[in-house]
DNA sequence: TAGTAACTACTACGAACAGTAGTACGTGGG
DNA sequence: CCCACGTACTACTGTTCGTAGTAGTTACTA
């Protein structure tokens, strides 16, 4: 579980992106997203690390300490979390409401979405 | 669809669930909210309005004129707002993540919730 | 009809947080 | 021994929210 739901920001999600488009949960020094980073927006390298600080407080990456640099990762993937999220705006609410929340998720679903679901679903109890 | 995807403070949601709980979409006053969370805490009249008028321009409650007076009611109920936040968490995500994601929160989701989104499915193929 | 009560409109300020970035300082390699 | 690289600390700005006062409008009442 994701800790300290705080709101995440453009930048920060920028970072993130960075960090879960890295595949393997490789390990990144703020060096190498700012590299990342720079091909898109003007920003200097402190700015992204103090972003990468804050995730890091916030939980929401990893930093570990590797020689004299801190390298980072996601702590969870990009689905996990979304997943997480979707799952604390829902934790908001009391049982009925709780229940009619997700059946006007369901009922207002794309086909696509249904599928998935389905599919999900599915999978779960062939276990 | 709600308009523009703010965040939504605690004083806010506070008033939120007064409109939500004044069933059958309910018009109500500054005064009739104002006098309803005037039980659990103390706040000004002038600042439910302020909340209030900032929750109409985010396009979450609907404002219209009585007379004199404004009156208020949620735009969407708690469950479908609800919905609609989860979906908004969901849409910020390209195709395969949106699978993984949806896939995810089916995977951690409580037997509760797991037979609220069988139940929701089984409706719909029932139409 | 003049006063008052109920409303809205406008303005403001502090706290929290995100974007942004500079400066100071430590340390390992040349 | 000094420099490049990296962190730690600090800071300023914009935005949002909680909070609320004041001014101005309007309708009803005495």
């Amino acid at each position: 579980m994701l800790t300290s739901r705080k709101k995440i920001g453009d930048l920060e999600r920028a970072v993130m992106d960075v960090l879960w488009d890295a595949k393997d949960g490789d390990l990144l020094t703020v060096r190498e997203v700012h590299a990342l980073l720079a091909d898109e927006r003007d920003i200097a390298y402190t700015t992204v690390m103090t972003v990468m600080d804050r995730l890091a407080r916030k939980g929401m990456v990893e930093q570990l300490r590797e020689g004299r640099a801190y390298t980072y990762r996601a702590r969870a993937s990009r689905g996990e979390m979304t997943a997480e999220l979707m799952r604390g705006t829902l934790d908001e609410f009391a049982e009925h409401d709780r229940r009619t929340a997700l059946a006007a998720f369901v009922g207002d679903a794309s086909a696509e979405d249904l599928a998935t679901l389905r599919q999900a679903l599915a999978e779960l109890e062939r276990r």
